[in-house]
DNA sequence: GGATATTGTCTCGAAATCGAAATACTTTAC
DNA sequence: GTAAAGTATTTCGATTTCGAGACAATATCC
Protein backbone atom coordinates (compact mmCIF):
# COMPACT_ATOMS: atom_id res chain seq x y z
CA UNK A 1 0.00 0.00 0.00
CA UNK A 2 2.85 2.82 -1.09
CA UNK A 3 -0.17 5.33 -1.40
CA UNK A 4 -1.38 4.61 2.45
CA UNK A 5 1.92 4.91 3.15
CA UNK A 6 2.23 8.21 1.63
CA UNK A 7 -0.84 9.92 3.52
CA UNK A 8 0.82 8.71 6.43
CA UNK A 9 3.95 10.60 5.10
CA UNK A 10 2.31 13.87 4.21
CA UNK A 11 0.30 14.45 7.37
CA UNK A 12 3.58 14.06 9.60
CA UNK A 13 5.32 16.31 7.09
CA UNK A 14 2.80 18.95 7.01
CA UNK A 15 2.23 18.51 11.41
CA UNK A 16 6.14 19.34 11.13
CA UNK A 17 5.99 21.78 9.05
CA UNK A 18 3.98 23.86 10.69
CA UNK A 19 5.71 24.08 13.15
CA UNK A 20 8.66 25.08 11.45
CA UNK A 21 7.07 27.92 9.88
CA UNK A 22 5.45 29.40 13.46
CA UNK A 23 8.80 28.82 14.42
CA UNK A 24 10.21 30.82 11.58
CA UNK A 25 7.96 33.62 10.97
CA UNK A 26 8.79 34.68 14.63
CA UNK A 27 11.88 35.90 13.22
CA UNK A 28 10.15 37.57 10.39
CA UNK A 29 11.05 34.97 7.71
CA UNK A 30 9.10 33.09 5.23
CA UNK A 31 10.14 29.38 5.04
CA UNK A 32 11.52 29.36 1.03
CA UNK A 33 13.31 32.90 2.52
CA UNK A 34 15.14 31.08 5.52
CA UNK A 35 16.10 28.28 3.21
CA UNK A 36 17.61 30.65 0.82
CA UNK A 37 19.38 31.63 3.64
CA UNK A 38 20.28 28.58 5.46
CA UNK A 39 21.46 26.73 2.41
CA UNK A 40 23.89 29.90 1.87
CA UNK A 41 24.98 29.78 5.01
CA UNK A 42 25.91 25.94 4.84
CA UNK A 43 27.10 25.98 1.19
CA UNK A 44 28.63 29.54 0.69
CA UNK A 45 28.22 32.01 -2.60
CA UNK A 46 26.05 29.80 -5.23
CA UNK A 47 23.85 30.65 -8.06
CA UNK A 48 21.31 31.14 -8.11
CA UNK A 49 19.85 28.10 -10.62
CA UNK A 50 21.69 26.04 -7.27
CA UNK A 51 20.37 27.41 -4.71
CA UNK A 52 16.91 27.01 -6.50
CA UNK A 53 17.09 23.48 -6.95
CA UNK A 54 18.22 22.78 -3.08
CA UNK A 55 14.89 25.03 -1.61
CA UNK A 56 12.29 23.28 -4.36
CA UNK A 57 10.44 25.90 -5.83
CA UNK A 58 10.19 27.55 -9.05
CA UNK A 59 13.09 30.07 -10.33
CA UNK A 60 10.56 33.07 -10.43
CA UNK A 61 9.80 31.96 -6.91
CA UNK A 62 13.63 32.08 -6.36
CA UNK A 63 13.95 35.47 -8.12
CA UNK A 64 11.03 36.52 -5.89
CA UNK A 65 12.53 35.22 -2.39
CA UNK A 66 15.87 36.27 -3.76
CA UNK A 67 14.93 40.10 -4.36
CA UNK A 68 12.76 40.41 -1.07
CA UNK A 69 16.10 39.54 0.70
CA UNK A 70 18.03 41.57 -1.13
CA UNK A 71 16.15 44.81 -0.40
CA UNK A 72 16.45 43.72 3.21
CA UNK A 73 20.34 43.65 2.96
CA UNK A 74 20.56 40.09 3.90
CA UNK A 75 21.67 38.97 0.61
CA UNK A 76 24.03 40.27 -2.17
CA UNK A 77 23.85 39.53 -6.03
CA UNK A 78 26.94 39.43 -8.07
CA UNK A 79 27.60 38.28 -11.87
CA UNK A 80 29.88 35.07 -12.60
CA UNK A 81 32.56 36.13 -14.29
CA UNK A 82 33.14 32.10 -14.98
CA UNK A 83 29.19 31.92 -16.61
CA UNK A 84 27.84 35.57 -17.40
CA UNK A 85 24.55 33.73 -16.94
CA UNK A 86 24.84 33.02 -13.65
CA UNK A 87 23.98 35.45 -10.57
CA UNK A 88 26.42 34.58 -7.60
CA UNK A 89 24.57 34.54 -4.35
CA UNK A 90 25.70 35.06 -1.11
CA UNK A 91 25.13 36.16 2.77
CA UNK A 92 25.96 39.76 3.74
CA UNK A 93 27.66 40.37 7.05
CA UNK A 94 23.82 40.97 8.55
CA UNK A 95 22.45 37.74 6.71
CA UNK A 96 24.88 35.74 8.45
CA UNK A 97 24.33 37.44 11.84
CA UNK A 98 20.87 36.49 11.59
CA UNK A 99 20.82 32.80 10.47
CA UNK A 100 23.43 32.28 12.88
CA UNK A 101 21.19 34.17 15.38
CA UNK A 102 18.06 31.59 14.44
CA UNK A 103 19.24 28.18 13.31
CA UNK A 104 19.73 26.75 16.50
CA UNK A 105 16.34 27.76 17.95
CA UNK A 106 14.74 26.47 14.47
CA UNK A 107 16.47 23.11 14.55
CA UNK A 108 15.71 22.88 17.91
CA UNK A 109 11.62 23.94 17.67
CA UNK A 110 12.06 21.13 14.45
CA UNK A 111 13.45 18.32 16.29
CA UNK A 112 10.89 19.04 18.89
CA UNK A 113 8.09 18.68 16.48
CA UNK A 114 9.30 15.78 14.91
CA UNK A 115 9.11 14.19 18.04
CA UNK A 116 6.11 15.24 18.98
CA UNK A 117 4.89 12.97 16.24
CA UNK A 118 2.80 10.02 17.46
CA UNK A 119 5.66 7.41 18.30
CA UNK A 120 4.46 5.19 15.60
CA UNK A 121 4.66 7.12 12.85
CA UNK A 122 8.23 8.53 14.16
CA UNK A 123 9.78 5.19 14.24
CA UNK A 124 8.29 4.40 10.80
CA UNK A 125 10.06 6.76 9.33
CA UNK A 126 12.96 7.14 11.37
CA UNK A 127 13.79 3.67 9.91
CA UNK B 1 20.18 12.63 12.74
CA UNK B 2 16.56 13.34 13.03
CA UNK B 3 16.90 16.87 10.58
CA UNK B 4 19.25 15.23 8.21
CA UNK B 5 16.21 11.72 7.36
CA UNK B 6 13.84 14.90 7.06
CA UNK B 7 15.34 16.65 4.34
CA UNK B 8 15.80 13.52 2.51
CA UNK B 9 12.03 12.95 3.23
CA UNK B 10 11.22 16.65 2.59
CA UNK B 11 12.90 16.42 -1.00
CA UNK B 12 11.38 13.02 -1.91
CA UNK B 13 7.84 13.93 -0.74
CA UNK B 14 7.86 17.24 -2.84
CA UNK B 15 9.40 15.34 -5.84
CA UNK B 16 6.39 12.94 -5.80
CA UNK B 17 4.09 15.48 -4.73
CA UNK B 18 5.02 17.45 -8.46
CA UNK B 19 4.33 14.24 -9.94
CA UNK B 20 1.10 14.07 -8.56
CA UNK B 21 0.18 17.88 -9.25
CA UNK B 22 0.80 17.04 -13.19
CA UNK B 23 -1.03 14.28 -12.90
CA UNK B 24 -3.76 16.04 -11.71
CA UNK B 25 -3.49 18.78 -13.68
CA UNK B 26 -4.16 17.07 -17.14
CA UNK B 27 -7.96 16.89 -15.70
CA UNK B 28 -8.12 20.64 -14.86
CA UNK B 29 -8.06 19.98 -11.17
CA UNK B 30 -5.57 21.65 -8.47
CA UNK B 31 -4.13 19.51 -5.62
CA UNK B 32 -6.46 21.17 -3.16
CA UNK B 33 -9.44 20.59 -5.30
CA UNK B 34 -8.91 16.95 -6.03
CA UNK B 35 -8.42 15.97 -1.80
CA UNK B 36 -12.00 17.36 -1.17
CA UNK B 37 -13.47 15.19 -4.51
CA UNK B 38 -11.19 12.19 -3.20
CA UNK B 39 -12.30 12.26 0.63
CA UNK B 40 -16.03 13.01 0.03
CA UNK B 41 -15.73 9.95 -2.44
CA UNK B 42 -14.37 7.88 -0.03
CA UNK B 43 -15.95 9.24 2.97
CA UNK B 44 -19.28 10.63 2.01
CA UNK B 45 -21.13 13.69 2.85
CA UNK B 46 -19.22 15.52 5.16
CA UNK B 47 -18.71 19.04 6.77
CA UNK B 48 -16.45 21.45 5.57
CA UNK B 49 -14.33 21.33 9.17
CA UNK B 50 -14.00 18.04 8.80
CA UNK B 51 -13.29 18.01 5.15
CA UNK B 52 -10.87 20.59 5.87
CA UNK B 53 -8.95 18.21 8.66
CA UNK B 54 -8.30 15.72 6.40
CA UNK B 55 -6.71 17.93 3.39
CA UNK B 56 -4.72 19.85 5.56
CA UNK B 57 -5.12 23.34 4.19
CA UNK B 58 -6.81 26.85 6.34
CA UNK B 59 -10.34 27.14 6.68
CA UNK B 60 -10.38 29.99 4.20
CA UNK B 61 -8.74 28.32 1.49
CA UNK B 62 -11.16 25.19 1.85
CA UNK B 63 -14.01 27.69 1.43
CA UNK B 64 -12.21 29.21 -1.64
CA UNK B 65 -11.63 25.44 -3.28
CA UNK B 66 -14.96 24.64 -2.59
CA UNK B 67 -16.65 27.40 -4.17
CA UNK B 68 -14.80 26.36 -7.67
CA UNK B 69 -16.13 23.12 -7.53
CA UNK B 70 -19.77 24.19 -6.56
CA UNK B 71 -19.54 26.21 -9.15
CA UNK B 72 -18.57 23.43 -11.82
CA UNK B 73 -21.27 22.02 -10.71
CA UNK B 74 -18.85 18.56 -8.72
CA UNK B 75 -19.89 19.30 -5.53
CA UNK B 76 -23.31 20.74 -3.62
CA UNK B 77 -23.46 22.50 -0.30
CA UNK B 78 -26.15 21.59 2.29
CA UNK B 79 -26.53 22.87 5.84
CA UNK B 80 -26.93 20.40 8.59
CA UNK B 81 -30.35 20.26 10.30
CA UNK B 82 -28.55 18.35 13.56
CA UNK B 83 -25.88 21.91 13.61
CA UNK B 84 -27.03 25.00 11.74
CA UNK B 85 -23.05 25.54 12.06
CA UNK B 86 -22.23 23.15 9.71
CA UNK B 87 -22.09 23.06 6.37
CA UNK B 88 -22.07 19.37 4.72
CA UNK B 89 -20.57 18.99 1.63
CA UNK B 90 -21.21 15.87 -1.21
CA UNK B 91 -20.42 14.92 -4.65
CA UNK B 92 -22.70 15.57 -7.04
CA UNK B 93 -23.45 12.69 -9.60
CA UNK B 94 -21.09 14.87 -12.13
CA UNK B 95 -18.13 15.26 -8.88
CA UNK B 96 -18.74 11.27 -8.93
CA UNK B 97 -18.20 10.68 -12.73
CA UNK B 98 -15.58 12.37 -12.52
CA UNK B 99 -13.48 11.28 -9.50
CA UNK B 100 -14.26 7.70 -10.49
CA UNK B 101 -12.62 8.61 -14.40
CA UNK B 102 -9.31 10.46 -12.93
CA UNK B 103 -8.90 8.31 -9.31
CA UNK B 104 -7.14 5.21 -10.87
CA UNK B 105 -5.12 6.68 -13.75
CA UNK B 106 -3.77 9.35 -10.52
CA UNK B 107 -3.20 6.17 -8.21
CA UNK B 108 -1.43 4.55 -10.98
CA UNK B 109 1.02 8.09 -11.27
CA UNK B 110 1.74 8.12 -7.59
CA UNK B 111 2.78 4.79 -7.24
CA UNK B 112 5.23 5.25 -10.62
CA UNK B 113 6.32 8.23 -8.94
CA UNK B 114 6.98 6.36 -6.02
CA UNK B 115 8.70 3.65 -8.12
CA UNK B 116 11.18 6.08 -9.61
CA UNK B 117 12.26 7.71 -6.19
CA UNK B 118 16.28 6.65 -5.49
CA UNK B 119 15.78 2.85 -4.53
CA UNK B 120 18.05 4.14 -1.23
CA UNK B 121 15.76 6.60 -0.36
CA UNK B 122 12.68 4.68 -1.42
CA UNK B 123 13.15 1.37 0.80
CA UNK B 124 13.98 4.12 4.16
CA UNK B 125 10.63 5.64 3.06
CA UNK B 126 8.66 2.28 2.80
CA UNK B 127 10.13 1.06 6.04
C1' DG C 1 32.53 28.17 -37.59
C1' DG C 2 27.64 28.49 -37.52
C1' DA C 3 23.02 26.69 -36.69
C1' DT C 4 20.53 24.56 -32.99
C1' DA C 5 19.60 23.17 -28.59
C1' DT C 6 20.19 23.95 -23.73
C1' DT C 7 20.78 26.59 -19.55
C1' DG C 8 20.25 30.55 -16.23
C1' DT C 9 17.68 34.41 -14.85
C1' DC C 10 14.02 37.40 -14.88
C1' DT C 11 9.18 39.58 -16.03
C1' DC C 12 4.49 39.33 -15.92
C1' DG C 13 -0.17 37.97 -14.88
C1' DA C 14 -2.95 34.51 -12.75
C1' DA C 15 -3.92 31.32 -9.16
C1' DA C 16 -3.44 29.45 -4.54
C1' DT C 17 -2.84 30.12 0.23
C1' DC C 18 -2.70 32.37 4.35
C1' DG C 19 -4.18 35.09 8.61
C1' DA C 20 -7.10 38.06 11.02
C1' DA C 21 -11.47 39.21 11.94
C1' DA C 22 -16.83 38.92 11.36
C1' DT C 23 -20.85 36.20 12.05
C1' DA C 24 -23.78 32.62 13.59
C1' DC C 25 -24.57 28.79 16.26
C1' DT C 26 -23.62 25.52 20.31
C1' DT C 27 -21.69 24.03 24.60
C1' DT C 28 -20.12 24.79 29.18
C1' DA C 29 -20.28 26.53 33.70
C1' DC C 30 -22.30 28.90 36.96
C1' DG D 1 -31.40 30.42 32.04
C1' DT D 2 -27.78 33.33 31.02
C1' DA D 3 -22.99 34.70 30.33
C1' DA D 4 -18.79 33.14 28.61
C1' DA D 5 -16.15 30.23 25.90
C1' DG D 6 -15.72 27.43 22.01
C1' DT D 7 -16.73 25.85 17.16
C1' DA D 8 -18.00 26.27 12.06
C1' DT D 9 -17.94 28.93 8.16
C1' DT D 10 -17.08 32.82 5.53
C1' DT D 11 -15.08 37.46 3.97
C1' DC D 12 -11.37 40.29 2.89
C1' DG D 13 -6.77 41.86 1.87
C1' DA D 14 -2.04 40.60 1.51
C1' DT D 15 1.43 37.40 0.44
C1' DT D 16 3.34 33.55 -1.87
C1' DT D 17 3.74 30.56 -5.57
C1' DC D 18 3.28 29.07 -9.98
C1' DG D 19 3.67 28.81 -15.26
C1' DA D 20 4.52 30.62 -19.67
C1' DG D 21 7.48 33.07 -22.07
C1' DA D 22 11.47 36.61 -23.02
C1' DC D 23 16.16 37.18 -23.19
C1' DA D 24 21.06 36.41 -22.93
C1' DA D 25 24.91 33.26 -22.62
C1' DT D 26 26.80 28.80 -23.28
C1' DA D 27 27.13 24.04 -25.11
C1' DT D 28 26.51 20.74 -28.78
C1' DC D 29 26.54 18.95 -33.28
C1' DC D 30 27.42 18.90 -38.04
Amino acid sequence: MPLKLWVVLARAFDAVEHHSRASIARFGLGTTEFGVLEVLHHKGELPVCEVQRRILVESSSTTYVVDKLVKRGLVRRRHSKADRREVLLALTPAGRRLIQAIFPTHAAAMRQAVAALPPREQARAVR
